[in-house]
DNA sequence: CGCGTTAGTGGACAGCGGTCCGCTTGTTAA
DNA sequence: TTAACAAGCGGACCGCTGTCCACTAACGCG
C-alpha cells in the first residue's frame, strides 16, 4: 500500500522497514532475503512488519510499484498521444516499455510473483493488478489489429495470455540468465514470434 | 526415483509413502497435502520420508513420472512411425499428446514445478527433464520446419520456449478454470496462435 | 495536563520444509 | 547361529511464514 493512514511511530517504522529491505535484497539478493531477517534488521517484531505487510510480495511491490505504475501510464500517454500512428508501432512500443520495466525489476517481480496470496493465487499466472493491466493493454492493440485486418482470425486474450507468459520475471531471468539473450535479442525475438506474424500477408 | 536398491522394509515403507500420499491428494487436492502430513499418515518420520524423496517435487514425479515418460515414448514413437506425414501434422499431434498428459497431470505437474530443486532451480522455468525432452522434441520438428521454408525466418528455440511457457502447468490450469476453456479450445487456440501461422504463405 | 480509547507492538506460538545423528534393524559372511 | 557392518530410522532441531493477544504508547478531547 503507497497511501496509509498510519501514526506517525507507524510509518517511521514502516520507512526503516522498506529501506532495510532494499538493503538486504541489495546485498544478498531479493529471494535469498527472509521476511524475518527484515525484521531483525529494522528492529521490529514479526507482527509489526506483518501489520505493514501480509507477505514479502506485497512489500516488494512497495518497493518497485511506483515504478511499475509510472511504466504502465508511459505506455497509456504514448498510446494516448499517438493514436494514429500504425498499430504495429503502438504495439510494439507498449511491449517495448514493458520489456524496460521486466529488465529493471524482474528480481523484485520474481519474487512478488512467489510471494503473493494464498494457494489459490499461486495458482493463477495472472493474479497481479499490474500484470491484468498490461494485458489488458495488449489485448486492445490486439482487437485493434483484429478489426483493422479482415483475413486475419485472430484470438487476442489467448494471445496476449501466451506474451504474458513468456514475460513473466522468471521467463524473462532464464532468457537473460540461461538463454544469455540481451534485452535487446529478447525484444526482437518477441516481435519477430508474435507481433510480425500478425502483419505479414 | 523410479529405481532404488532399497532394502525389502525401506522399500515397502517407500510403498507406503506413496500409497497415503496418493489418497491425500485425492482427498485433498496435491497443493493443500504437507511432507509433514504425509509422514504421519504413513507412520513414518520426517528423516524416512526424506530419504526417499528430496522434496515433494520428486514424490509427485514418482506418482506420475511413469506416465509422462510413457507418453513421451508415444510422441517418439508418432514421430518415428510417421517420418513422411507432412511436418505440421506432426508437430501438431506431438503438441497433442502433450497437452493430453497434460489434461491429466496438471495439479500433480503443478506441484513438481512448485517444489522441486533448491533456489536456483526455482527461477528456472523449464528445469525439469521431462519438459527439456518436449522442449527438444518441438525444436527439432521447427528445425524441420526452417530447412523446408526457404522465406520463413523461424527462431525455433525461442518459439518452443514460448509454447512451453503457455504450457506451464499453472497456466494450463488458469486457462482450464480461471479462462473457461476446455482441453479442445485449448489446443485449437495453441494452434491457431503458434503453428499456422508457421504455415500460411 | 490527565484520561480514555484505540492503533500499534513484539514475541510466543503453530505448522511448515528440510537436516542430522544416536540408535535400530536388515543382510551377509563365517 | 552369530557377529559385523552399514542401510535405514525417527524425532529433535533449525529457520522459515504467518497469527494472535496481552501489553504499550500515541492521540485527541475536556
Amino acid at each position: 500500500m503507497l497511501e496509509k493512514n498510519l501514526r506517525k511511530d507507524a510509518e517511521k517504522r514502516r520507512q526503516v522497514i522498506l529501506e532495510k529491505a532494499a538493503a538486504l535484497f541489495a546485498e544478498y539478493g531479493v529471494e535469498h532475503v527472509s521476511m524475518r531477517q527484515i525484521a531483525r534488521e529494522a528492529g521490529v517484531g514479526q507482527g509489526t512488519l506483518y501489520r505493514s505487510y501480509n507477505n514479502k510480495g506485497e512489500l516488494c511491490w512497495d518497493l518497485i510499484g511506483e515504478s511499475c505504475i509510472q511504466n504502465y501510464d508511459r505506455i497509456q500517454s504514448f498510446l494516448g498521444d499517438h493514436t494514429s500512428s500504425p498499430i504495429k508501432d503502438r504495439l510494439e512500443t507498449a511491449l517495448l516499455y514493458h520489456l524496460e520495466s521486466l529488465e529493471t525489476h524482474s528480481p523484485v517481480l520474481a519474487a512478488i510473483q512467489a510471494n503473493s496470496g494464498g494457494d489459490e493465487q499461486q495458482n493463477v499466472p495472472f493474479y497481479s493488478e499490474h500484470y491484468e493491466s498490461i494485458h489488458s493493454v495488449i489485448v486492445q492493440l490486439l482487437n485493434e489489429v483484429a478489426k483493422k485486418t479482415e483475413n486475419l482470425d485472430l484470438d487476442p486474450v489467448f494471445t496476449a495470455d501466451a506474451i504474458m507468459a513468456i514475460l513473466r520475471p522468471d521467463v524473462y531471468i532464464f532468457q537473460r540468465q540461461h538463454r544469455g539473450y540481451s534485452p535487446e535479442e529478447i525484444k526482437n525475438k518477441l516481435f519477430h514470434v508474435f507481433i510480425e506474424p500478425l502483419f505479414h500477408k
